[in-house]
DNA sequence: TTATAAGTTGCAAATAACCGCATGTTTATA
DNA sequence: TATAAACATGCGGTTATTTGCAACTTATAA
C-alpha cells in the first residue's frame, strides 16, 4: 500500500463522510496509527483536509465557522421581501425581535407610512432612519437572552391595543405542535402579541420548519400567513397549506 | 464524535435558534454536560458565541449598532469613570441616552448589582452582557433624532416610580440658566426624570460648560452632582462649586 | 428566603499525539 | 551491481488531550 494510495483513500473517505477517525483508517488500511497521523499531517499541511484530535474533517466542514453575520441571511432576506408585501400604508404593525424581523425592517421601503410597535430595541433603532414610520417601543424588563422587552408590563400593555398585523419569527413550527418556543418569557409574550393582533404572520426559514421546541406558543389555526424562503408551492409546505394557512 | 463536530453542531444550533441550552446539547450529542460546558467555553473564548448561565447565545446580532464616531470620547470616558463611583449595589438608577451615559454603562463593573431604568435602547443593549444588572427599558414613542423613547407614555411612567439617582448628559449648562436643552420632547422628558429621582447627576464635557440652549430643563439648585472631564478643583468650576453642587 | 439548576475544581482513566530510534524500502549514483 | 542516502514505517516510552465523575460553590427563580 503506497502512501499516495492511502492519501487518496483518506480524501475519498472524507469527501464521503466529512470526517475520518485515525483509528478507523489504521484498521482499514492496515497500518499503524502513527502512519495515519503522518498522512493526515501531510494532507493538512497541503490544505486538503483539517486535522483534529482523533482524526480529520473535511475543509468545508471547518469553514462555516467564520461566518460573520446572521445565519442564513439570504433566506431571511427572501422572507423579509415577501413579508413586506403584507404591509400597507396606515397599518398598525406589531413585531417581535428575531433576526428575520430585523432583516425585514431593514428592507422596508421608505415610502411606507406605518406605525410600528415593537418589543425589540434593535428593531426600533433599525427604523430610526425611516422618516414616515412612527416607532413605538414597548417597554419592560429587557431580556438579555432574547434582546427584547419581556414581562408583565409588556403583556399588560398589549392588552390595551389592537393591531392590524403581527410579524413573528419562530424557533419551531410543526404540524403536530404548531408554533413552539423554548423560553417561557418569550412564550408569554408571543401569546399576548398574537391575541392583540387581527392577523398573525409567522416567518420561518425552511431549515426550522417542522422543528419542535419545548413550549407551545399557539396552534397552527391561529397562524394566518406562513412565510418561508421556499416557493409557496413547495411540497414541503403541503401540510401547512391544507391547514388553511396562507403561504408566501 | 470529534470535538470539532460537536462545535460545528453547536454553532449551527445557535445560528438556527439564537440560543442553546447545555442540557439539550448534552442529550442531543450524547456527552456529559461538563463536556458541553467546556465546548461552549472554547467557542466563547474564540468569540464565536456568547456563553451564559445554562447555555449560550448567538453573537450575530449583539452589537450591530457600533458607534465609532463619538465626539470627545476620552473626555466622556473620564466622566464615565467618575460617574460610576456614585453607583452602589442595590440602587435604582435612571439614565438618559447620551453618549456619555453609554460610555458609562460600557465601563460599569461586572460586580455591581443594580436596577437600571433607561429610555435608551442603546443603553439597554449595552447592558445586555451585565449579569447582575436588571435593565428596564421605559417604552414610548421612539425619537429618531435622539434615539430615546419620548412622549407622554414615558412621562406618565416616570410619575409612578422614585429612583435613587438619575444620570443625565446635557447639551447646555450655565450659572445663569441652569441646565438647558434644545428639543422640546427631551426637555419634557428630562423634567420628569429629574422629578422622579432623589439625586441628580449631570455629566458634561468641559467644552459644553457655560453654554446655553433654547429651553430650560432645571435650575442649578436641582443638580446634586456635576461631573466633567476637568479636575474638580479647576477654577472653571468655581461658580458651580459655590452653588453647592458636588463636583467630580 | 430556600430549593433547584448550573458552574467549578480536582482528579483519574482512556485515548491520542509526540519523539527517538530501529528496521525496511526505494532511489540515486559510483 | 553495489552502496549510500533518503524515505517510509512501526514500536516503546512519554506527554498531552479529552472526558466523565464527584464534591463543592455559585447562580437562578419561585
Amino acid at each position: 500500500m503506497l502512501k499516495k494510495e492511502r492519501h487518496a483513500f483518506i480524501i475519498k473517505q472524507i469527501n464521503l463522510h466529512n470526517k475520518v477517525l485515525s483509528a478507523d483508517l489504521a484498521t482499514a488500511l492496515n497500518v499503524s496509527e502513527d502512519t495515519i497521523r503522518r498522512d493526515l499531517m501531510e494532507l493538512d499541511d497541503s490544505r486538503q483536509i483539517v486535522k483534529v484530535h482523533g482524526g480529520a474533517l473535511s475543509k468545508s466542514f471547518h469553514y462555516p465557522f467564520q461566518q460573520t453575520d446572521i445565519y442564513a441571511v439570504d433566506a431571511k432576506k427572501a422572507i423579509a421581501r415577501k413579508a413586506i408585501g403584507l404591509i400597507k400604508s396606515g397599518m398598525m404593525v406589531l413585531t417581535g425581535g428575531g433576526t428575520t424581523v430585523l432583516e425585514m425592517m431593514q428592507a422596508l421601503p421608505q415610502n411606507l407610512a406605518v406605525t410600528v410597535f415593537t418589543i425589540s430595541p434593535l428593531v426600533a433603532l433599525q427604523l430610526a432612519d425611516h422618516p414616515l414610520v412612527t416607532v413605538i417601543l414597548i417597554g419592560g424588563e429587557f431580556s438579555k437572552d432574547s434582546q427584547v422587552c419581556v414581562g408583565s408590563q409588556v403583556v399588560n400593555y398589549l392588552h390595551e391595543i389592537k393591531f392590524d398585523i403581527c410579524f413573528l419569527g419562530t424557533n419551531g413550527i410543526s404540524i403536530a405542535d404548531g408554533v413552539t418556543d423554548s423560553d417561557l418569557n418569550i412564550v408569554h409574550l408571543k401569546k399576548a402579541m398574537i391575541n392583540a393582533s387581527n392577523r398573525l404572520v409567522i416567518m420561518c426559514i425552511s431549515e426550522k420548519l417542522n422543528s419542535v421546541q419545548r413550549m407551545n406558543v399557539c396552534p397552527l389555526a391561529k397562524v394566518d400567513y406562513l412565510i418561508t424562503d421556499l416557493d409557496p408551492d413547495n411540497q414541503v409546505l403541503n401540510d401547512y397549506r391544507e391547514k388553511g394557512i396562507q403561504l408566501y
